[in-house]
DNA sequence: AAAATTAATGAGCCTCCCTCATCATGTCCA
DNA sequence: TGGACATGATGAGGGAGGCTCATTAATTTT
């Protein structure tokens, strides 16, 4: 112990590093990610993370209104990097089938990467009475858009029969999908993403699917065949001997 | 103001009423109710609940071990009454349709009938870690296990196509019904539980019904292209770009 | 009527969230 | 180069609310 402290008494600060607003921002909010992520919201302490960011409590809350402030903007800056190249993804995928398992797939594999940080997305961002002015609630909204827009094309396009509430369309696939996973964000057990978007997508395109159209082992076969040849024509493209016998052969 | 007050500074302890166990139970699950349903369990306060039922704060400790333990209690109460004569009404209707659209309406109607209570378990019971081992848990399994039976017999009986899992069949269903009144639990418009059975029990039984034979010329073609299909699978494993990129079929 | 039992009390502890007066550091300009 | 200024950072302390426990008092038992 140095002499100053033992005399005197009193605790030198220690050297203030002032780092430019972004800098710390972007400090605290990472660290509260990971504490939010181990503790989950009411576990998480402010205290915890200001130490763990290197800063005193009153630091975070000159950068942040308060807890729940904390919460959202983490969630919004993890929402917003799961959210890149979304768009991009689903472009290369044909067919309605391929395409609405693919959302459902997507979203599994989003929940099985990151279960702690969708246990805090629908256990308590969406709790809150804020959560409709959150960017989260409008990012998910525009999610959720482009698989009613897969469905609206089957609909206009005669594969899917028509009249049939987009809305409810929507419940049973993102709501079937959280009901699915409950037990897994709560530590209990696993599941695949792949077996699991099989199961609800083919429950939801049977029953959106016009009557008489493709149907028993046909339905099987003209979708299995759909896949193959999805496949092989993304395959395909990378092979030039392939792509050039095949051609194009997706028009 | 009397006397002895005055001089004295003592507030003498009121009346004080001692009650057998079982009523002062019941009077402060009673009251916990009431200020559940108006705070949300958050913004409840053991005090106000203590205050309006008649006892002091340490008073509710002594019955209940912590106020996550009376919002347990208080909820287990509640389904109870709820599920008291569920299979005798369940009886008297016939079909697999109208029988899970009964079950799908009545439990729509339960939420349309008491929003604030739905809110607690959605949002608060079930998000805790201890949801499994509530009463609750156990006797939602069994409301949703008459689900499945209806779902099972109509397999048995062939009106069904069999390999469906039951436990998605639930989760589409009961994660359907859920997401379809979040926004009604959180105080945003309303919904006709008799509009949104009928959606949620189209989908679900034309998605479940076992399909019409197939079309006779549509089997030949099928048939034809299935082949093909194979072997250009197999071929395709013989070139090593494709198999990389390909990998497993199923993602 | 004394003893035993147990319902009920309420002061007060503890943990957190959050505020704010104060201090420190980096920057700009004379 | 040094003083003024803007702003990053501090940490003691306020307040709310969950929870404890030693004490008191009503009721029952002996």
């Amino acid at each position: 112990m140095r002499n100053a402290q033992a005399v005197s008494n009193i605790q030198p600060r220690r050297q203030i590093y002032r780092l430019p607003r972004a800098q710390r921002v972007a400090d605290i909010m990472l660290t509260a990610r990971a504490v939010f992520r181990e503790k989950g919201y009411n576990d998480a302490v402010i205290a915890e993370i200001a130490l763990r960011a290197g800063v005193v409590e009153g630091t975070v809350y000159r950068y942040f209104a308060g807890k729940r402030d904390l919460l959202i903007k983490v969630v919004e800056h993890w929402y917003e990097e799961m959210l890149t190249d979304y768009d991009r993804q689903l472009h290369g995928i044909r067919g309605t089938w391929n395409r609405l398992r693919f959302m459902i797939w997507r979203h599994l594999t989003v929940i099985h990467n990151d279960p702690a940080m969708c246990r805090l997305i629908f256990n308590e961002l969406r709790s809150g009475a804020e959560y409709r002015e959150t960017a989260v609630f409008e990012l998910n909204r525009e999610y959720t858009n482009r698989t009613l827009a897969i469905v609206q094309d089957a609909m206009d396009s005669g594969e899917f029969r028509g009249g049939i509430p987009l809305r409810i369309v929507r419940d049973m696939i993102y709501g079937g999908v959280e009901h699915h996973i409950w037990a897994f964000l709560r530590g209990e057990g696993d599941f695949s993403p792949e077996e699991s978007a099989d199961g609800i997508t083919d429950i939801i395109y049977r029953g959106l699917v016009r009557p008489g159209a493709a149907i028993d082992r046909g339905e099987q076969a003209i979708r299995r065949l759909e896949e193959v040849a999805e496949r092989l024509e993304q395959a395909s493209a990378l092979v030039p001997e392939i792509s050039r016998t095949i051609g194009n052969a997706s028009c």
